[in-house]
DNA sequence: CCTGAAACATGACAAATGTCATGTTTTAAA
DNA sequence: TTTAAAACATGACATTTGTCATGTTTCAGG
């Protein structure tokens, strides 16, 4: 679980983001968010964002920044992250495309950003003032709804972590995770699910709340029961059923 | 933390709750969602809410009910409770007046409550039908912001306890559960800070994903360094900066 | 003011998980 | 292709927390 000796400080490449560009039109049909929009509204939505792109080693913010910014995920995914003073860090929630970020209202009462984002390898984000993403709210009550709606969601899957975290044993809660990652992000294949994120044994460790010895030790254990195979880039879901049992045994 | 053989069929004693009255004035003024609204807003609103009393062993509604309201509380505290196939549960949030419930439109897309919601002692809440709800939202853009502006906050304080229930031990998980208890409930009082709650060492226990034991164990130390004193109803914190400490150790 | 139930308490022991040390394999960059 | 870093792996042991058993105290309702 000790990742980092001053996680917060340490930035190992320093390479700035690549250069803002105008959001072009695409991949950002798959938008909720920006499907309900009325076509000019969108069109004006879509001329004040931005477009950024990180890779590894980057942040897109971290904990304590400043909050300037309402933030969508184009492709690649995101790890939100809290880092406790004794330097351990936990991952709270992975964000695919799609996801919106920072779209609490709360945070922008001039405050700081309670954990901090990170690209799981190239990422590609957009972004729009405080100012913009309000005017949108105010001026169409179906985004409010939208994100109403998406806050409400997010919330009820904190309080389901939360609520694995009080109560299941660390096997119960890497099965849980690989469950949902496998649902959320699992491409079928031949001999199972491939999870499309990169995923380390560590990273494991880190969204579960236990160390990386014992997400090793756990998962050499549904590696050998043949419940899963590969590791990191490659990890395969072999038994989705039976690890569902475990979950909620 | 193994609280009841079933609780979900469990219903002690089977008194209905009060019969609901159009809610009257009083009281109301702290609730900053309804304040923001306009005068003749505020009044349509208030035709629209019942108020509702419950008390000791009865359920505003339970998990995997159908959702068909949305709530705010008016008076007393209510806890939100999930519960594992085991027969384990965990309070996830105890609601104070001025708090609402069930806010999320996800929960209304004919879909059925994650948690289940009980009154700790006597309790008072206003209710309103999802459609006058959703009307609600769609007239007042004030009223949509409030709305994300509070689940924003809800979701960071949920993630901020799935941090600590990962990465903290049992002592800091309860000293941060008495610390923000006192912050959100503290009555002060010569000798220290009264916790507006009641709350025995067993919803200590389930609000922090420990065992009944190990939170009375942990209490006793706390008691013996005269960092708290007092049980249940009577519940007094008297080291405050002390118990900041260890949460944050 | 009884009295039974709930809450609090404590010990002995078991189980789960963390910690530290050390070594191998895999991956990605030069 | 080489090579250093990251990821994976495993054992020995310490610590934390859970489990079960049992007893005392407190409290709310009759």
């Amino acid at each position: 679980m000790e990742s980092e000796r001053a996680p917060l400080s340490k930035q190992p490449k320093k390479s700035s983001p690549s250069r803002p560009e105008t959001a072009p039109p695409g991949t950002l049909n798959q938008i909720p968010l920006l499907n309900i929009l009325s076509a000019q509204d969108r069109e004006q939505v879509l001329r004040e964002m931005t477009e950024t792109h990180y890779g590894k080693g980057q942040y897109i913010f971290r904990e304590g920044d400043p909050t300037e910014y309402f933030h969508i995920v184009k492709e690649g995914s995101v790890k939100c992250v809290k880092s406790s003073p004794g330097g351990k860090e936990c991952t709270l929630k992975v964000l695919m495309p799609g996801d919106l970020f920072c779209c609490d209202a709360a945070a922008f009462d001039g405050s700081y950003h309670p954990g901090t984002a990170q690209p799981m390898g190239q990422v590609s984000v957009l972004r729009m003032s405080k100012k913009a993403y309000f005017d949108m709210l105010r001026r169409s009550p179906d985004a409010a709804l939208e994100v109403i709606k998406y806050l409400g969601n997010r919330l009820n899957e904190a309080q389901e972590k939360a609520k694995v975290l009080a109560l299941d044993r660390a096997d119960q809660r890497l099965a849980s995770l690989l469950v949902s990652l496998a649902e959320r992000s699992g491409v079928p294949e031949s001999s199972g699910i491939r999870l499309a994120v990169r995923l380390t044994r560590q990273d494991m460790a880190n969204m579960v709340g236990v160390t990386t010895e014992t997400a090793i030790r756990i998962m050499a254990r549904f590696k050998k029961d043949r419940l899963v195979s590969g590791t990191a880039a490659r990890l395969l879901i072999r038994d989705l059923p039976r690890l569902k049992m475990i979950a909620t045994a």
